[in-house]
DNA sequence: GAGTGGTCTAGACCACCTG
DNA sequence: AGGTGGTCTAGACCACTCA
């Protein structure tokens, strides 16, 4: 109603949160229309349309056609987190970066790799272990299988100078990934490649990706877990 | 050019991505204007605006007025995290929830927790642990301080029906918050908590959020790592 | 079938940044 | 000072989904 001057998208956001959260409406309510807020808030609807857009993507409201907007029933909220580069994260530190080539064989993939990558059984996959160090210090154990079939390139790379991750990012950017963090304890081999003890804790990343639905990796990363934070504002 | 029958701008993020990653454009390289491009595809200027905006928000250009727009030299990307509501979580997965309380007392903060929630030293802040059981399985232990300088009502608020999390989220549920993923080992109190063993790796998560600049809460959240996965997709 | 969101267009003005 | 992105408008058509 009270037309801002700066009338804008943002505005109508903080506006429609605001009712939002001071419990003008509720969650499973239905808001009204995008023609009725832009009569109201004397704006086009396509100003309004973002403003809803952009909420739904923050998960305030969700959207239907036909149905209309609703304030979003599930109070979990999403928040961002950066899955850096390796290098890039430890030279921000002011470290100095060094990678260490530990295996590079193409191998018969196990069923659980299979599994994970949408391979079929007995089909054969590169399989890379590597380290990153930071300062010479361990910093991180990478555990991966490339699908060859729809990477053939990696077969022909020379891993010992470039890590894959900086390789695959360069020439084999994805699509979709999907993160899954957990903590562990360190086995045997993974204590000794970060100097740490056995049983240890670990906080693991295991990273799938694909560009256009084609599995092109999936990748254990293990970090000494006392050292590592992943910080996320939401 | 080829003016796709279903002219959008999502077939033009599409396009314009694959430029990146087939090298056509590389990190650093400034892309042609809005203008430009919008002739070149035959749409409007705002359908390749929403195609690059989408594409910045992303983290694949980055743009500037004036300067125009280029492909990110930063290699890293977002990923979104759901951080669930403990009680949903659990029953999304079919699991009966239950809470308990543990301790509910209002201490001097200890100065650690001062620093996190910038509290004067020696002011009293409420402190709570307990505990969410999935099928009386112990899911995840909460230790939880809560500023009562800028949450007066907690303190008259019975925590033993109502869980912190679920009763902040519901006074306050648009906060901004700070999350830090670590892995490390059950002390004693946690593991006796968790019914797991000492040593055994916890997946930690730290939680401390803000309403206007004014701290909240700051809680830390341990699982049982074996049992704790958080995926997303990016 | 009808209502709602999803998207597009053409033209316009503004704000920011860089040279 | 001028170029580029950021946003807004009014009107239009489409696509999905619910009744």
């Amino acid at each position: 109603m009270t037309k801002t001057r700066t009338a804008s998208f943002q505005a109508i956001k903080t506006e429609i949160l605001g009712k939002i959260k001071n419990g003008y409406w509720n969650p499973g309510d239905i808001i009204p229309g995008e023609e009725s807020l832009a009569e109201s808030y004397g704006c086009s609807r396509v100003t309004v349309n973002r403003a809803l857009r952009e909420l739904a993507e923050e998960g305030f409201v969700e959207r239907r056609r036909k149905s209309g907007t609703r304030v979003s029933l599930n109070t979990s909220r999403d928040a961002r987190v950066q899955i850096p580069i390796v290098r890039e994260e430890i030279e921000n530190k002011g470290a100095t970066y060094r990678y260490e080539l530990i295996l590079n064989e193409e191998v018969v993939a196990p069923t659980d790799v299979c599994r994970k990558m949408n391979l079929q059984k007995g089909v054969k996959a590169l399989h890379i272990k590597c380290l990153h160090l930071a300062d010479e210090v361990p910093y991180q154990f990478e555990d991966r299988w490339i699908n060859l079939d729809h990477v053939p390139a990696a077969r022909e790379t020379d891993f010992s100078e470039v890590s894959p991750n900086e390789w695959l990012v360069r020439k084999e950017p994805f699509s979709e990934a999907e993160h899954t963090f957990s903590a562990m304890l360190a086995d045997e081999e993974t204590a000794n490649m970060l100097e740490i003890e056995k049983g240890d804790a670990l906080f693991v990343v295991e990273r799938r990706t694909w560009r256009e639905k084609n599995s092109i990796t999936s990748v254990k990363l293990s970090f000494p877990g006392a050292s590592y934070k992943m910080t996320t504002r939401g």
